[in-house]
DNA sequence: ACTATAAATCGGATTTTATCGATATATGGT
DNA sequence: ACCATATATCGATAAAATCCGATTTATAGT
């Protein structure tokens, strides 16, 4: 759990949205045909309104600081938050800041 | 309380630094000559190997987002955590994330 | 083997951030 | 008024981040 990485990731609008956004996965992507409870497909999150590249990227960078999982299923990855690295990252940061 | 200038704010190590060092002045500054009920004299974060123009604007950054209050007396500068803005943050940050 | 779709990676353009030395501004003391 | 000290601002440079279109890789279906 990288405190540093994790701030850095989240210093930017548009990774802070996907986090946001896939809380709710119901609500904000309302077009995805597959079930929820794999998680939210990437190709998805092109609603936020940049490329395909730029978007494998933000979620290339949420996934290595560990805010997001993903599974692939076979053609699609499919993205999830991780709760428990979340947590963690709010406490270290509520007992050091 | 602006959440997207604090996360850029403390998406840096000196900067992190800085606040972390704020928590504890008697031991990270133990060659400032002034009572430190005024708080921290911006001199000396230069002990952080950074410039003092540099250091300088770091302080500059950190006070913008409001994480330090500042305070002239005489020709010198002190400079103090925040900690309304910092805790709001971190309940905001809770709740939000 | 070929085609189609999804996602990652590459290469490049642009913007933002970090850093410095030099200079400007503010204050205090002589 | 002048000089010394503390801090901020300016201008330049280098590094990092953002973004895109094009290409590559992975998987699925025919």
């Amino acid at each position: 759990m990288d405190k540093d990485e994790i701030l850095k990731a989240l210093a930017n609008p548009a990774r802070m949205d996907i986090l946001n956004w896939l809380k709710n996965p119901e609500e904000h992507f309302p077009t995805q045909e597959h079930p929820f409870e794999m998680g939210v497909c990437a190709s998805q999150f092109e609603r936020c309104g940049l490329s395909q590249s730029t978007v494998s990227s933000h979620l290339g960078i949420l996934h290595r600081a560990g805010l997001v999982t993903s599974k692939r299923v076979g053609q699609w990855i499919f993205y999830k938050r991780n709760e428990e690295t979340i947590a963690a990252f709010l406490q270290q940061l509520t007992r050091d800041l």
